[in-house]
DNA sequence: GAGTGTGAGTTTGATTCCCCAACTGACATG
DNA sequence: CATGTCAGTTGGGGAATCAAACTCACACTC
């Protein structure tokens, strides 16, 4: 029985070299350590996904980002570098003297257009009145949903089920026994 | 040609009443108007996507959020209140006298788990060295992947197209002609 | 060549937020 | 009566944030 979809590709671009990002490790991280944890350390401040926002939508600059954004700018260059730093922008020098750098999406940066997607989706219908952004597939209105590529099936919460990975966790938190020594 | 999988049910326990969270307007966002911008404003706080990821792992009270975040306590305790504003989680008194609540999604919050899938696959692939958090999909692991119920095609970036919504604007920005009057 | 504009920041000072640790209050347990 | 649990709240110091002005290097205009 063959998979009806294909898996999504992950890293290719990269094909198995170190991560683009500074990868976190579990002492890096408050609390549990997670992909969520990590994510956030990454992506979670203030003005860091806006700035996203802008560059998926093709403003590279900074002062398009900065008008776009509403963000201090002294904020917006922090912002910039730490995601920079992270791996998902890269800067690129559009012009020497003066200098000048735009910012343009990684591959690690590109991978975020599912989160992007998911968090477009669930604010038009939770956090605003009317739709202010959508999608087009093709030539037709995008009606996201989620599949597991293994089975083909269209993905239900009662279906899945979460398995804690980390060492010295589980889902109701860390272990007792043998945890600190 | 009939869609493959069925679109998937917004705002269907809500059946048409008003937003349970205290929808934003345009003008409490900073910058473009966007379903982004208005989910950031709910959850984009320090330590509310950690928080949610407690409850989503079945974490209800406060001591094993605050344990399992490492969020201090004063902050858990105003990130909390602002979900529940925010009609994400809601608090439920499980002891009279003394008074004690614990916290659980909402419908809104538990359509927030395709961005906390979103984000678990990101942060698995591009911020920690190792996977710390799976999923089971039945009895196998969940291999995510989006899917257009319009048409039943597996998502890729490049068919897809972005359509700014917002009055005023378009996708590099605020549109100069009688913008202001 | 003086003045104005553009672009990407940096600096400044006031404000706000965040972290940590200790404390509170109402009970349960020994 | 002392200790423990639970869900917070309070206080003080430090860090981050904000708005606005400033810098620097050039381009364009008159």
């Amino acid at each position: 029985m063959k998979p009806p979809v294909a898996p999504t590709d992950r890293r290719l671009d990269n094909g198995g070299a170190p991560l683009p990002s500074a990868a976190l490790a579990d002492h890096d991280l408050p609390g549990r350590p997670c992909p969520v944890a990590a994510t956030m350390a990454l992506i979670g401040e203030k003005w860091s996904m806006l700035a996203l926002r802008e560059v998926f939508l093709g403003n590279h600059r900074f002062n398009d980002i900065a008008r776009n954004t509403g963000a201090p700018r002294d904020r917006l260059a922090a912002r910039l570098r730490a995601l920079e730093a992270a791996g998902i922008l890269e800067r690129r020098e559009y012009s020497t003297a003066p200098a000048r750098y735009s910012y343009h999406l990684t591959p690690a940066g590109k991978a975020l257009s599912p989160v992007m997607r998911a968090i477009v989706t669930w604010g038009n219908t939770w956090a605003i009145e009317t739709p202010r952004m959508g999608y087009l597939h093709h030539d037709h209105e995008l009606e996201l949903t989620e599949v597991c590529a293994t089975c083909g099936e269209q993905l239900r919460s009662r279906d899945t089920s979460v398995r804690v990975l980390a060492p010295g966790w589980d889902t109701t938190g860390p272990i007792e026994s043998a945890a600190t020594g």
